[in-house]
DNA sequence: CCCTTTTCTGGAAACGTTTCCATGATGTTC
DNA sequence: GAACATCATGGAAACGTTTCCAGAAAAGGG
């Protein structure tokens, strides 16, 4: 009532304002509302003068084609969806710009979502996306179960980005963009080792299916391919908290003080690993180098600057979206898409203390 | 048609899959469309049995209501906009964390798009949400211009975070949801004075229009407030860049080596200021006091830890996408709400170096 | 057992587009 | 100048819902 009856003085009438259809447009200019329907969306032909007169008229009347009008009909919304874990890691962050940059150049719009790794909110954003008629679906799935294979069966494009999930279900049959993250570990257990180091602690990822995670298995190939034995003491596993990351690492390098480096599987348990590394009083690099996975902002700042294994999450996103939105996901199995990571060089790593010098410390 | 010809043995009809809608389900359960209707949506009654029968065959026929047919109909998509300038920004990274947060909570979904600052990508942006009909708009407005402010006029609540607009025309005319920059900065600056600080620089954003910018502001009455004298020459400002903050702090701090303290206004020039600091081989705080806005994650890792302000991004999202979606943002002007600000004091900050100190230095 | 109320149900009309089709008006070609 | 191709245009039928309305069935009251 309150609104309806006060509606007086208002400046340009504007109260509960219906937008402007088509029709009124076509009233306006006196045409049909193909005629109007031509102008907008360029197909058919129209003549010049009539589109002039559709288009001031539409301008007057600050019409705006209705999406929802148009999806109907067309089957097409021209959204995709998008599912990360946690839009405020920046690792996730970096991926949505990647495909919030090539949504907008394919012009589509991006429906985001976060899954908080919870396997019952991400089928609720499947489902989600699912009513919405995405026409694309995008997901960095963060578990072991998959409620996105769903879209595959209904013709809509999937793709995973950065991650696949770990059920041995999955087997290639959905479209991935991943990085190279078995060679990334490898290059980074290499320089390592290059460096004289033999006691390398691994903070990774828990495996609470089969597979015990690429990483830890890229570790583990990668030392015994530079004949380094694996000390199974020396990995840890942490959930992807801060907290469960710092556990990890305090307990890993309280029980093994004589261990020389620490390569962490991503920036939170690096991030642990040299909060970790402050409290013992160790050195970096002198008694403790450090390198991790995920070249993000801190890495630069930290005191010494930390060596880093760089993911182009950026580009994961962009090419992810491509395969989304083009539809190309469907054609063919193809196998993942693998970008190539990069060993960022900085001090965080130096020659392994002799057994001499740590004990003099 | 490849396609058509092809279709032969796939497992599960799935080819083209066109979506099952109400209509199949009507059909296959013996009852109208009006009844489906009322199952899906709730509303209206229906007998136990029937709802059953429903229920499975919509099962069976994997049937989800079409979002676009109903938003047709009920003018309501359900969706809000979101733009912020760069979704890899630590800050607004938070704040869409918030937006996502409340949206999921109130059965709202987000697009999200990213300005980069660019008033013509804002406005193309804004087309954009028009187009597709949000029911509520949260923008983070980069320029001094406003595409936004067209919303307000149709009835499609609009609500700034965590900035407004710098142009006078704003005039609190829209909702915002900010924290409360002076108040942070103001503790940031008694803080500094009370160690004893009397030179310090302020790192702080351009002020392209009128306006010089509240923090700024806010930085300067602070400081006539303590009856410490404002050398226009300590106040430097950047555009939010790393490189335009890095050259913003470079040149200050080398103009100035009597400066005792730096105050950013941002985390970029934090960021900058704990660089050039490095570069200059200034010790920190020994030689010099950094604070900052902004406690994101790096600065407990900055060695050392870094003071800073902590804004609540996450909860500014929140209250924004509160107000956005329940409409509440139209009932009279209500001015911006504040959200408090926060000094996180680590160890960044000293007392002042005497000039004797520096000197020997 | 009839009358009234309540509960269920289906038909049909929107909602704002696109697009097929038919029609009339122009141009073009010999 | 007749036959024909081309262009410009409007009417009408979708698209998948919700919701009003009216009718049928069930329930309740005397």
């Amino acid at each position: 009532m309150g609104r309806a009856g006060h509606a007086g003085p208002g400046p340009a009438g504007e109260r509960d304002a219906v937008a402007t259809t088509i029709k009124d447009v076509a009233a306006a200019a006196g045409v049909g509302i193909a005629t109007v329907s031509r102008v907008f969306s360029g197909t058919g032909s129209v003549s010049a003068a009539t589109r002039e007169r559709v288009l001031a008229v539409a301008g007057d009347l600050d019409y705006r084609p209705s999406a929802v009008g148009r999806s109907l009909k067309t089957r097409r919304t021209g959204g995709l969806g998008l599912a990360v874990p946690d839009v405020s890691d920046p690792f996730c962050a970096e991926v949505v710009a990647g495909v919030l940059e090539c949504a907008r150049s394919l012009g589509q719009h991006v429906l985001l979502d976060a899954t908080l790794g919870d396997p019952a909110r991400e089928a609720e954003i499947a489902d989600r996306f699912a009513e919405q008629r995405v026409d694309g679906v995008i997901a960095m799935p963060s578990g072991v179960a998959d409620p996105w294979t769903g879209f595959g069966r209904t013709g809509v494009p999937l793709v995973y980005v950065g991650r696949v999930p770990s059920c041995r279900s999955w087997a290639g049959k959905v479209p991935a963009v991943l990085a190279d993250d078995a060679a990334g570990i490898r290059s980074a257990a290499e320089y390592l080792v290059g460096l004289g180091h033999r006691r390398i602690g691994f903070l990774g990822a828990p495996a609470p299916g089969t597979p015990p995670d690429v990483r830890e298995d890229a570790f583990r190939a990668a030392l015994a391919a530079l004949g380094v034995p694996v000390d199974e003491d020396l990995v840890a596993r942490a959930r992807p908290t801060r907290d469960s990351a710092y556990a990890a690492a305090a307990g890993l390098m309280q029980r093994r003080a004589d261990l020389t480096a620490v390569l962490a599987s991503g920036h939170l348990p690096g991030e642990a690993a040299v909060l970790v590394a402050r409290e013992l009083d160790l050195r970096v690099p002198a008694d403790l180098s450090i390198a991790m996975v995920d070249d993000i902002a801190w890495a630069e700042l930290a005191d010494p600057p930390l060596t880093a294994v760089n993911r182009p999450a950026r580009d994961l996103g962009y090419r992810a979206c491509e395969l989304a939105a083009r539809g190309t996901a469907r054609r063919g199995p193809a196998g993942p898409v693998l970008l190539p990571t990069e060993l960022i060089v900085r001090g965080s790593c130096g020659p392994a203390p002799s057994r001499r010098d740590r004990a003099r410390h």
